[in-house]
DNA sequence: TGTACATCAGTGAACGCGCGTTCACTGATGTAC
DNA sequence: TGTACATCAGTGAACGCGCGTTCACTGATGTAC
């Protein structure tokens, strides 16, 4: 039964791409290891060769997907970064498609209480996530770095909100709206 | 053991109250009815004399939270209704003490997934949060409606991430920049 | 108003269930010579 | 390169635990006369 180191790793990148998943549609604690390990073609017994405990599983889960949507967001460059920006976040692709989705906008009531590693990632993410929108706000202003703490809010929030309403042309207003208000403001 | 119609009634909120106090501060699914029971000096086994099941007491609770915070935002009136708002909503106090604090706010990633009943009080709730901010707006501008929605989604996220950051000076920083962003651009 | 009975708020033990975690086992991979 | 042995990825059953819910019971409250 033993996989080659090779196998190994990718069985291990897909577990933890599969609870990335399954974390930011249901929630950490909706989300059992029986089911996270089926979704990856295991038994619930395997998970332990790979992982300590599942808050260890939690805490690379998160970060995998916060240092996706943050490289995406630090990448953008040029006049128009910020608004395109905007534009990916605050989508309804975002909204609805799980697979690499900001864990601060799909777990960001549940970060406070999780555990220490996992807080801390998030903390730190939440810090890069700033930085990031500081750095392609319009350099006339001198307070950028409190304009893209509120940015970022809005940001997270516009998601947030878009998911609790049943009402989906407000949940799309929403997502326009905070948009638009947010460049307008800038 | 029978109590009389008005103690039983008190008794009934008492439980509402101490719950929507653990569902804020801890989350749904990490509140147990056992302790919740305990918190308002009583057992387990009394809760079915009140509730059908623990999904109607969290929309109670859900509901009782969002009332509360609504009538406070609606009964604001005159030309700082908007800086009043946002003062008490993007303050320490809500972010810190979870008697009475924004259930869009406290359980927002949690509430997509909730019971039926609980989703549509959720939904209604945030209908008349952003009707409620809208109404407090300069009616200089049109789109009174849209710049409420994004308002909304700053308020919420707001508080969301000033409660993952670990670092309490930065979480304060994001209160006051978010309150001043949306203050400048209304 | 007083009495007899029905009601039901609250207790505490028990239920089945899913959870995270452990463990004995299997057999292919990796290593030593 | 080939062989013998050690390693360990993965299986599937079992563990204790806390959960939501049920239930027989108690005794004060409410109701009927």
């Amino acid at each position: 039964m033993r996989k080659s180191r090779k196998e190994t790793a990718k069985t291990r990148e897909r577990i933890v791409k599969k609870a990335a998943h399954a974390f930011m549609r249901d929630g950490i604690a909706e989300s059992g290891l029986l089911n996270v390990m089926a979704s990856a073609g295991l038994t619930q017994g395997g998970f332990y060769r790979h992982f300590a405990s599942k808050d260890q599983l939690v805490s690379e889960a998160v970060e995998k997907n916060l240092d996706a949507v943050l490289r995406h967001l630090e990448e953008k460059g040029g006049d128009e970064a910020l608004a395109e920006i905007l534009h990916d976040y605050l989508s309804q692709k975002h909204r609805d498609h799980y697979n690499g989705a900001c864990p601060l906008a799909a777990l960001g009531t549940e970060l406070p209480r999780a555990d220490k590693k996992t807080r801390a990632a998030a903390s730190a993410g939440l810090d890069r996530f700033i930085a990031a929108i500081e750095h392609k706000l319009s350099s006339s202003h001198k307070d950028a770095q409190a304009r893209a703490r509120a940015i970022a809010a809005a940001m997270v929030g516009g998601i947030v909100i878009s998911r609790i309403t049943t009402d989906e042309k407000l949940s799309n207003s929403i997502l326009r709206d905070t948009k638009a208000f947010v460049l307008e403001a800038q």
